[in-house]
DNA sequence: CCTCTGCATTGATCCAGATCAATGCCGTGC
DNA sequence: GCACGGCATTGATCTGGATCAATGCAGAGG
């Protein structure tokens, strides 16, 4: 299938890095010395990469694959955030020297740049470029944690699925079959709903226009979807990552 | 009253950012450039200082008072977020140049320091020291919202009341009365609920040996209290703000 | 092929917390 | 002093979504 993928893939802890699109603007020696002691670990589906209440020994970034952060009490498991690569785990905890907040556990099959957490704080703290980045990096995570408290706060069940179906089939024709991103017990959880109540809120939702079948979505009413589901851009746009540019006086 | 305050109060905004605790390891400079178009704005009681959706204009550093962060759907407000001083307003909104994603108000009367948004991002662009500093405060702000976050999706109402309160008299001899920091509307929207079941809630909280008359809450059975309400430091640990010591090599 | 295991669906029931409504209370301004 | 407006309390009721319990269904491995 995949005869042309769009560029290597990486297979060492540097390259991945000179992958990564918010690095960009970090000079490459700076790349070099994060890149020192670091490895390229691939992790198996769900697999857990970090315990609540561990002290990072890494920063982690994520190269490929989606990493669920999940909030632990006793046996009960919630997710708090979910993260797509390319993207740090949970930097504030690193840079602080804090105990992580919450667990880790991957999805499918994740690959993960793991840099020695003294390293990393280290290279942040003498490099403003790199500074500027991580910085530019935890401020889009925050707005995406604002956002994901917004959904859960302001809208209903009823309204996150369709809204998050929305998006999904957002600008094909109506009509256009779209898989869904991700199993439906997952999506679930990303919105904040037991199995149960999101597979019986699909069928009202179809009421709306919008029909899901097995994993496939389809818009079958986009005016009566889009009068039931307004999306708004502060909360379901998506998040950039841009670092501020640096003006060298 | 307060004939000796801890140390002068800023009358202007260069004062104030020297005073603030976190900026502590920037240079004067620096400061001064921040500080250059600057102005230090006594806010009063109940209004808002930013809408939803507004593109930032001003940096907002709270210097003292507290601020609300409240998602808005039409004329329905939640509390998100909780900010007291001294702290930056949603760096994230500025740095990106992006929409605040919410409106904030103030309680009481609060004082702000309001830096040029370019200025901003100019100087924190051109400044490590900086750059480290507004890094901690956003990671800082980070791991609180996702303390928040777990509080209310781990524990029944019972518990974060019991919980709030026992951080409260945390400390103090059992029987000693301590004065409730806020009015009780405020707390119940801190901790995500109603008015009304709050207050109904305190009288089962009151069984567990921590009894709230009035604005008054007093430690009752310890042992009780403890039992039933288990503050846990990955949700009740206060957050501090430490920005990353440089070693200049 | 059959079995096993994990996901999905569907139904019945439950319950924490919200909502609606009334009353009391206290501080403020006239 | 009195009236008023915002907060708090208390009661009655409602309900969105969770929970518990079966059943169906498909892919993986023997």
């Amino acid at each position: 299938m995949g005869i042309e993928p769009e560029h290597e893939v990486a297979s060492t802890p540097r390259e991945a890095l000179a992958q990564t699109g918010w690095l960009r603007s970090v000079a490459a020696d700076t790349l070099d010395r994060l890149a020192k002691q670091a490895v390229l670990h691939r992790v198996p589906a769900g697999s857990t990469v970090f315990e609540q209440a561990e002290t990072p020994a890494f920063a982690l970034l994520l190269v490929s694959g989606n990493v669920e952060l999940l909030a632990v009490r006793g046996t009960e498991e919630t997710l708090v955030e979910f993260v797509l690569a390319p993207d740090l785990l949970l930097p504030a905890a690193v840079l602080n020297s804090q105990p992580y907040l919450l667990r880790a556990r991957v999805l499918g099959e994740a690959r993960l740049v793991m840099i020695q957490a003294e390293t990393f704080r280290e290279t942040v703290a003498s490099n403003l470029d790199l500074c500027l980045a991580v910085l530019a990096c935890q401020a889009a995570q925050f707005r995406r944690q604002i956002k994901h408290a917004k959904n859960l706060q302001l809208r209903s069940v009823e309204e996150r699925i369709g809204c998050y179906l929305l998006k999904i089939i957002e600008g094909t024709s109506p009509g256009t079959p779209v898989k869904l991103p991700l199993e439906k017990r997952l999506i679930a959880s990303q919105l904040g709903m037991t199995r149960e109540t999101f597979s019986r809120t699909l069928a009202t939702v179809a009421r709306h226009g919008i029909r899901v079948d097995g994993d496939v979505v389809c818009l079958e009413d986009a005016a009566a979807a889009g009068i039931r589901f307004q999306l708004d851009p502060l909360i379901d746009g998506h998040e950039p990552m841009r670092p501020i540019r640096i003006k060298r006086n």
